[in-house]
DNA sequence: GGTGCGCTACCACTAAAGAGGTATGCAACA
DNA sequence: TGTTGCATACCTCTTTAGTGGTAGCGCACC
């Protein structure tokens, strides 16, 4: 197999270590060639204009901005650009996010490497790869509505520890109304009371601390 | 330098990509080799019997039993074994465990592979090594008081959205008692509320979901 | 030009949480 | 043998949260 056939892989990671890790394994492919690293959204936009590598692999949680604007910003100048997001794993609602963004695949970052090089050949082949313990996530709460922006600032704003009032003050609206939306916020979550909805929007990855 | 005085180095991780990037670093580096892999807690204990490492990286998530439990394990039959715990941030609460159970140094995987190959080398000369960034978390909270056992149960059992009369049932305690619990538990945190309480809980590593 | 949805608002009511105090049994410890 | 810390329990009181229903307004989508 000459060097133009080969697929040029990118790979975006703020953890050299695992930059390192997944150099060697992609190098270690006779098919596969790591052409680029990048550990922020800056380096990762850079280098892709440089290189316009085949196959990105794209960590979720970047020091400057999250994975999936970058994902965003990369699609948006290169809409062929073929992504697979690589994550520990943040809840269901990050999997589905980093979808709608344009990601074609969705690996753990405790997958087996030869999982890993499958996943790019395939996602190189134009399939979509996302593992069943992924998509398992993403179908438990396929049914359920998703919740507002409103509701998940209101929701942030309950887990920093805020009374109703405060909450009220800070949105410019009154206690009735955040009551009314933690209510849905609630129900939609199937939470039983405020603090439960906290740990489930946490769980599930709707909000971050 | 002879094989002799290499530094033998033992990873456990079940990240295979990660235990891929250390293993190359490690085997690069002159003076150091890796001489046996784990993924999870029967592993660990086996390899280490076998193979009597020098250093020992540890993970502070594995599937079986958590990188504490299993460094406390490996102590208890080889209170020499010098072991570094490697981590993704999981708060103050687990470094100040990983530390009392015995752990010579405290890594965040985030740093590049020149800090860990220095930081092996630092711990089997026999220095302890926290970097920085990770001592600040430590003193943060050094001056306030730990939860006890029992009211990071009660704390758990918040978090899973009881309310204090189910949480009196579930530990046998009538509601007041779990209402003094809980009051302890919000001024220990410096929490406003329960959702409060749950949120730095989470954050320090004192409950997981 | 409806229709649906999201956000807003208000009212009345019940349930729960949180603040304050006092007190007992127990185990560890100096 | 005090003392300290922990867990337990009970009381009262005020505040907050949660449930129920109704309704107006703007916006997008047919």
């Amino acid at each position: 197999m000459n060097e133009q056939a080969r697929i040029r892989v990118f790979c975006v990671d703020d953890h050299p270590l695992l930059r390192q890790g997944i150099g060697t394994v992609i190098n270690n492919q006779p098919d596969m060639l790591l052409v680029a690293e990048a550990s922020n959204y800056q380096e990762a936009i850079q280098q892709f204009r440089k290189h316009h590598p085949d196959v990105t692999l794209m960590d979720l949680r970047l020091p400057d901005r999250s994975g999936i604007e970058t994902i965003i910003a990369i699609r948006a100048e290169f809409p062929e650009a073929r992504v697979i997001m690589l994550t520990t794993f943040d809840g269901d609602v990050e999997i589905q996010r980093a979808l709608e963004a344009g990601a074609r695949g969705y690996m753990l970052k405790d997958i087996p490497s030869r999982e890993l090089v499958e996943a790019i050949r395939q996602v190189h082949a134009g399939k979509k790869q996302i593992p069943p313990s992924v998509a398992a996530q993403l179908i438990e709460h396929l049914s359920e509505e998703d919740l507002t922006e409103r509701e998940i600032e209101v929701l942030k704003q309950v887990a920093g520890g805020n009374r109703n009032r405060d909450i009220a003050e800070k949105l410019f609206i009154t206690e009735e109304t955040v009551k009314v939306h933690l209510k849905h916020i609630m129900e939609k979550l199937g939470a039983s009371d405020r603090t439960h909805a906290v740990a489930i929007g946490i769980r599930r990855g709707i909000i971050h601390l």
